[in-house]
DNA sequence: AGGGTCATAATTTTT
DNA sequence: TTATGACCCT
């Protein structure tokens, strides 16, 4: 409790029944959390091992772990869950699979499998719109609605065909024995729903639960959320509407507003002392996010002094925003010795970087870029999984499908079309049918012989997995399928292929130390699973902290701070974007404005350009309105151009009287 | 099967 | 402008 302000001490000790803390920008809500978990530990009798903290990001998960860590003792943190929601799914799922019809060992799809499978059955079923529905599928899972209720919303025939395909989707993942990433959330809803018993035995078992960024929570997550805590209430959400920057993609911060209505009786701490920024910056937020509509009013102060007044840089292009915002950088770190790492540029679109890429190289400047493929996207890294996961799942058709001319086994199109058919008809797995001696009649001997030869050998792998460590296995089919000189072909430098190699062996080395770990001494795919949902890269950024300058989307610095801070590209429709022009949309985008605001320690620049070169066409930008929703007192504008009618007819007056003066 | 050409579109992203 | 995907040709 040490250190802790009054509030977060209230929020900290706060038992009994539900709370809500509203937690303000950099108003230490990770403190909060981990010092109620210590709290609920030391004084309030609770185990760790009935204790969960629930976060959206690997990355919040690992250091409220470290953090709650520090706090406590070995012994006094085990068995303490601090999860993402889909770590959480998943260890749901693990346990009760058999409950919900799936075999042990089952796949996780990531994004680009689901869309193949998606993509296949749409084309078969000659729905044209197959890139859009995807992501619908995707809302309709986050909003906890299941096919059947999508198919009786359906009005036009299009989304009756859409949620048709929706069913086939689910069908034809769960006879893959594969769930997707949002079924790691949906599919223990449904469990608890069916089986009161199994949801009981989970209430039980997590006593006490802690939801970090409860606004970002979509329908489901808040379905499982009130189901784990039951009419006790044995809650502590953290969050903060006006952080809400997700709704996009299915986030409803309007569960703040919710979680009242369910719990009448739900406590509220606000935690408005900032302990990032100076007074400035927050007066600045404060004041742009006052045009928004607000449910609970929030005012962030701090003790770190007024600061310096915000720098609005109005720039002729954006190569000339990329110029001054880098010689501004240039200059505090020579005059003030900032480090290049104290610096963030913080853009709404990935596209705005390059810029500021080019010239930074130009300059020698390190930088960072974060965004873009991550880890598990690279081929390299899933043709290795794909073969983890067929060989702990036979069943996973989609693995199947991308290993098997990984590298080229010479089996052909015509083949594989006769292999699927095979498959439908028998109701079972191409791995499996791939074997039988009556699919073998139907191709030519030589296929015939590629696809045994293939099989023999996945056979033989499975039955190396049942003896040998994970690792070991990894390392055999790298050798046995020579990958090394199939990167070495298919990458395009000798280099590159460096490169991807050095990630397959990453993965190897990463399965070795799960397993160290404890994890997957029963089965691969329980490494597998949990490497889909870990992203490698995170570890090596970690490793790779260096001294650069941090370039990112507003969305990847929620959570983050920086002395410096740029936030570029203040323009009507790139902030607020063009596409959300509507009322709701201006609000998010005004948030998301309060994000960047927000990180900053010491200082914030603003910039916009006046001309943008948009799909290859100079055009004229105009400002960002929510410039005009700062406040002017805390402000500093650079060249200010003097532009307004008003403004010329000062200057024209001045003018005049400086004349009238010399005259006498 | 792989490479070349033309049309088309162009946010934010975690797991 | 640039990136991606579909399509067609060898």
């Amino acid at each position: 409790m040490h250190g802790l302000n009054p509030q977060q001490q209230a929020a900290v000790v706060h038992l009994g029944s539900p709370l809500l803390v509203l937690a303000g920008a950099g108003s230490g809500k990770t403190r909060v959390i981990t010092q109620k978990i210590a709290w609920l530990i030391r004084q309030a009798g609770h185990e760790a091992k009935n204790i969960a903290a629930i976060t959206f990001t690997n990355k919040a998960a690992r250091e409220m772990r470290e953090r709650a860590g520090q706090l406590l003792s070995k012994e006094e943190a085990k068995g303490l869950t601090v999860a993402t929601f889909h770590t959480l799914g998943l260890n749901i799922l693990k346990q009760e699979v058999k409950k919900l019809g799936y075999k042990p060992g089952f796949s996780i799809l990531d994004a680009q499998d689901s869309d193949l499978v998606l993509r296949e059955l749409a084309l078969k079923a000659d729905i044209a719109e197959a890139d859009d529905i995807r992501w619908q599928v995707s809302r309709w899972k986050n909003d906890f609605l299941s096919p059947e209720q999508v198919m009786q919303q359906a009005t036009d025939e299009l989304s009756q065909r859409a949620a048709q395909l929706y069913e086939q989707y689910q069908r034809q993942i769960k006879a893959y024995n594969a769930v997707d990433f949002d079924d790691l959330i949906v599919l223990p809803v449904q469990l608890f729903q069916q089986y009161p018993e199994v949801l009981e035995r989970w209430q039980r078992r997590l006593r006490y639960l802690l939801v970090d960024e409860y606004q970002d929570t979509n329908a489901c997550q808040y379905q499982l959320i009130r189901q784990l805590a039951g009419v006790s209430g044995a809650l502590t959400t953290v969050g903060d509407d006006d952080q809400s920057i997700y709704a996009w993609r299915g986030a409803r911060p309007e569960n703040i507003l919710q979680l009242q209505r369910d719990y009448p009786h739900l406590k509220v701490i606000k935690l408005e002392q900032n302990y990032r920024s100076t007074q400035r910056i927050l007066d600045s937020a404060n004041y742009l996010i006052g045009h928004n509509p607000h449910s609970f009013e929030k005012k962030l102060w701090s003790t770190l002094g007024e600061g310096e007044p915000i720098l609005i840089m109005p720039c002729r292009s954006v190569e000339h925003e990329a110029e001054k915002v880098v010689g501004e950088i240039m200059k505090r770190h020579f005059r003030e010795r900032a480090d290049y790492k104290d610096f963030a540029i913080l853009y709404r679109g990935n596209h705005q970087s390059r810029t500021f890429e080019t010239l930074l190289r130009q300059q020698n400047i390190p930088y960072q870029i974060t965004g873009g493929t991550s880890f598990f996207e690279r081929t390299e890294v899933k043709d290795i999984l794909a073969y983890l996961r067929l060989i702990s799942n036979p069943n996973d058709d989609a693995a199947f499908l991308r290993v098997i001319n990984t590298p080229r086994r010479e089996i052909g199109t015509s083949t594989l079309e006769k292999l699927g058919d095979y498959a439908h008809e028998r109701n079972n797995s191409l791995f499996v049918c791939a074997q039988e001696l009556a699919f073998a009649e139907r191709v030519s001997p030589k296929s015939r012989q590629r696809l045994e030869h293939f099989t023999a050998w996945l056979n033989q792998l499975i039955e190396l997995n049942q003896t040998e460590a994970p690792a070991k296995v990894v390392q055999r089919i790298i050798t046995d399928i020579h990958y090394e000189d199939w990167l070495l072909q298919n990458s395009s430098s000798p280099n590159m292929a460096e490169k991807r190699m050095d990630n397959v062996h990453e993965v190897v080395d990463w399965v070795h130390k799960l397993y160290e770990d404890g994890l997957g001494k029963e089965s691969l795919a329980e490494i597998v699973a949990h490497m889909s949902l870990v992203d490698l890269l995170e570890r090596n950024s970690e490793e790779t902290e260096q001294n650069a300058v941090t370039l990112m989307t507003l969305h990847g610095a929620k959570g983050l701070e920086f002395p410096y801070v740029f936030l570029i590209g203040a323009e009507e429709e790139i902030l607020p974007h063009l596409h959300s022009m509507d009322e709701a949309g201006i609000q998010e985008e005004r948030r998301l404005a309060y994000v960047g605001i927000t990180r900053a320690q010491k200082h914030l620049t603003i910039s916009y350009a006046k001309t943008r070169s948009r799909y290859g066409e100079k055009m004229a930008c105009d400002p960002s309105r929510f410039l005009a929703e700062l406040p002017e007192e805390h402000l500093e504008w650079q060249d200010r151009q003097v532009s307004t009618p008003e403004q010329r007819q000062e200057t024209a007056r001045a003018y005049i009287a400086s004349l009238k003066d010399l005259l006498g």
